[in-house]
DNA sequence: TAGATACGTTGAACGAT
DNA sequence: TCGTTCAACGTAT
């Protein structure tokens, strides 16, 4: 590409720096073309906020223009915009100034990007040096590129091993790009052989030589992303305080430039690192929305790939083989390092989650290490569009939020077992809403020009809005999308549609405003009830509803598939007929048949009268006449219930939904997990939320448990695994054998029987006691 | 390095007996 | 000892 002689290049942007430099504020944006790793430095753009006309700042000495603009507030008072040299200077300004300023706490960087539509993908040109291997261009000029042509990135998947204490023992890396990769080892101590031919071992006299190397491959091998298993909170971390030992710098940033590891509230950690982007694995796989019982890189790989493992221990017994092979075979110690670097390149490759996150900065605007900042994306797209609009917005610290707006509306279960279910449920049922009554910050500024109304009488203007439009796009995108088979672009696209209704209901966002939760949410209750109602004077059973779904029940079992299909289209075509003539709206709701059970039961509450909502348990059948059994809500998928349980439960569900008895099950179970062939069964899992010494108000059993290995020793994650022994709960580290069955039958086994046998008019104790007789 | 509310269940804690 | 309330967690949507 060529205009007026100058090239034009183009590239992916990774990561955005700004810092004040000699009275100035720089931006810098690293990023990564065809060519190769570049740096756009930018030391012409002001940092701005706004500030109200009639306001007077306090004279702190700081030198700003302030310039009237034809902008407003939210409330309609004329604004004028503050031009500041740097960032320092808007900050004295805003904390000091003794007025209220607006926009003070948009990111430069992100201004930069969102007023110029930049997003991800861009186009540049000008002069450039070469520092480090980065082309430097200063003041460029840049512009988003209309291209979404994919650039390659290159990535380093690394991992260190360390002794139970604190000894470094190796580090290995996992470097891919186009051209090549790079499997390699580096470890500390005296050489003890070679690696086989898929690795590279190297050996080195001291920790610090051995990090050493590891530094000059990141900077020879220059990865645009960095992939590991916890690689920021635990590798970094302890490399971060071995080199503060050793009086230098963690220098793994382009141009061997500084990370900057900084806490997050609730202690996660984050780095900053100038033109790599880290992903971690756990942290991208939840927020691609993955669920794993267990998120050992071990555990996970085995359920994406089927890989096998190479050290079958785990906990301490791992860190001992560890030790072991450190001191006896450190060739098989690299091995292992290398497989885990592996392992963790390939679970990303299998997810996607590269290609994904490269979607999410195509539409969101948001640079990779942003993703996941839903207010931020909004601010992203709507802000210049608000502005363009004539209206400036507040900053956030300035946003209170005053009341609870209302949930969705979850309808109780007419408990029991049921025949021939079909499960309705709407697309997309909260942006639908927001399409069809315009609903968004803008349009409840205007709702006075060509006002409408939705059901719970909340103001919003038909013709001027923002968001409408561009969920239409991304709707249109959507579609696209899945015409030409691109599964990563439809995700981001679902991903962002549904964060809209969060952010607007967020105190987190510099547009939140108690109207916009509470007309979505209560529109939504309207719909769904209007929905119920209409299936019910049809004469339908209308068994259970949540939120967007509504369950009904078929008189038989002929035709389901076509029946759900009709029922879908009706309510389809009776809402927009009722949307219109109450509302005078055009509707984009949008009923779709979801599923039909052969068979469905919702059990009753345990605690309290009546259905409990949100769990039940169903045979789920499809077009060929299969089914299986599907929980929701139910102990089967909850990750704090035994193994026991849930394979008792699916045991006893199978048995109930076939009509055949169930009392010989549960004596089964109940005789085996005696004899102890459940014993392998009978692990709690559950979460600490906060730190151990937080836990004041009381102490529930994982938490007596994670005291208890602590204080024994041994390092307390935030998973706790123990089991009930006679004497209470035990963490597992502490290898307990008295497990105290009579506790699993009455809290695992028995609650959950006896869901099934309340219906069926039968006592939990007679089954187990085996006395037949005592059932008359 | 701030998307939301609705809900069920458990066991500890607390207060009355 | 018993009944009630509360803290904590995980889930559905």
């Amino acid at each position: 590409m060529e205009q007026n002689g100058a090239p034009i290049y183009y590239g992916f942007l990774l990561t955005a720096h700004a810092e004040d430099q000699g009275g100035r504020h720089v931006l810098r944006f690293f990023g990564r073309a065809s060519f190769g790793p570049f740096e756009l430095i930018i030391d012409k753009e002001r940092p701005t906020c706004f500030v109200e006309r009639e306001a007077q700042i306090k004279p702190l000495g700081v030198n700003f223009q302030r310039k009237p603009v034809g902008l407003k507030n939210f409330s309609g008072q004329a604004m004028d915009a503050c031009y500041f040299n740097t960032q320092n200077d808007l900050y004295k300004i805003k904390d000091e100034g003794g007025v209220r300023t607006y926009e003070a706490d948009v990111r430069t960087t992100e201004r930069f990007l969102m007023e110029r539509f930049i997003k991800g993908y861009v186009e540049f040109s000008g002069e450039f040096i070469e520092e480090h291997g980065v082309r430097l261009f200063k003041n460029p000029q840049m512009r988003a590129s209309p291209f979404r042509r994919e650039i390659p990135l290159s990535l380093m998947s690394f991992d260190i091993e360390t002794s139970r204490g604190n000894d470094l023992y190796s580090i290995g890396l996992h470097y891919r790009d186009e051209k090549k990769e790079v499997r390699r080892v580096h470890m500390v101590g005296e050489n003890q052989g070679e690696m086989d031919e898929r690795g590279e071992l190297f050996y080195y006299p001291d920790e610090k030589g051995c990090y050493e190397a590891f530094e000059r491959d990141v900077a020879e091998l220059d990865p645009d992303l960095f992939l590991g298993w916890h690689v920021v909170g635990f590798d970094m971390a302890f490399l971060d305080r071995k080199c503060q030992r050793w009086g230098k710098t963690l220098n793994l940033g382009r141009k061997e430039s500084k990370v900057f590891i900084s806490e997050r509230q609730g202690g996660s950690q984050f780095a900053r690192i100038k033109g790599r982007v880290v992903i971690d694995g756990p942290n991208a796989l939840r927020a691609a929305f993955y669920q794993f019982d267990s998120w050992k890189l071990d555990s996970v790989a085995n359920e994406l790939l089927g890989t096998g493992k190479d050290i079958e221990e785990t906990g301490l017994a791992k860190v001992a083989e560890i030790e072991r092979r450190f001191k006896e075979d450190k060739p098989s110690l690299a091995k292992y390092n290398l497989l885990d670097c592996v392992l963790v390149t390939d679970v990303i490759d299998h997810t996607g989650l590269i290609k994904l996150m490269q979607k999410r900065v195509e539409l969101s605007g948001l640079l990779m290490d942003r993703q996941g900042v839903s207010t931020a994306a909004f601010d992203f797209f709507f802000l210049p569009k608000v502005h363009r609009k004539g209206f400036v917005a507040p900053n956030v610290v300035d946003i209170s939020r005053d009341v609870h707006a209302a949930g969705g509306y979850v309808l109780e279960p007419h408990s029991g077992l049921h025949d021939h279910v079909v499960v309705l449920d709407f697309k997309s049922l909260y942006p639908s809403i927001i399409k069809t009554f315009k609903i968004d910050p803008y349009s409840r500024l205007m709702a006075d020009h060509d006002p409408l109304q939705t059901p719970a009488g909340i103001k919003f203007s038909e013709t001027h809005h923002i968001l409408p439009d561009f969920i239409s796009e991304l709707l249109l995108k959507r579609q696209e999308a899945k015409v030409n088979n691109d599964p990563y672009l439809s995700q981001a696209i679902k991903i962002l549609m549904n964060s809209f209704y969060g952010v607007m209901g967020s105190a987190g966002s510099r547009f939140y405003h108690a109207d916009l939760p509470t007309a979505i949410t209560g529109t939504g209750q309207w719909i769904l009830r209007e929905t119920i109602e209409y299936f019910q004077n049809d004469g339908y059973d209308v068994v259970y509803g949540d939120t967007d779904s509504v369950f009904v029940k078929l008189p038989s079992g002929e035709r389901v598939f076509e029946r759900g299909e009709t029922l879908a289209t009706r309510a389809t075509e009776h809402l927009q007929k009722v949307l219109k003539k109450h509302f005078k709206v055009e509707s984009y709701l949008e009923v779709e048949f979801e599923k039909y059970f052969r068979k469905i039961f919702f059990p009753i509450l345990r605690t309290g009268e009546g259905g409990a909502k949100k769990k039940y348990a169903g045979l789920l059948s499809d077009k060929k006449g299969e089914a299986r059994l599907h929980f929701s809500g139910m102990e089967f998928v909850r990750s704090d219930w035994t193994k026991l349980a849930k394979n008792f439960q699916y045991r006893l569900y199978e048995k109930f939904f076939q009509g055949e008895e169930v009392e010989s099950v549960i004596r089964e179970v109940v005789d085996a997990l005696k004899n102890g062939e459940h014993d392998k069964e009978l692990i709690y899992k559950k979460r600490l939320s906060k730190k151990l010494s937080e836990y004041t108000k009381s102490l529930p059993p994982h938490v007596r448990a994670a005291k208890m290995a602590e204080e024994a020793g041994h390092q307390v994650d935030r998973d706790v695994f123990y089991v009930y022994t006679r004497r209470g709960p035990v963490p597992l580290q502490l290898e307990p054998s008295d497990f105290d069955y009579q506790h699993y039958i009455d809290k695992q086994i028995r609650p959950i029987a006896e869901v099934v046998l309340e219906p069926l008019e039968l006592s939990f104790d007679n089954i187990v006691t085996g006395d037949q007789l005592s059932l008359f």
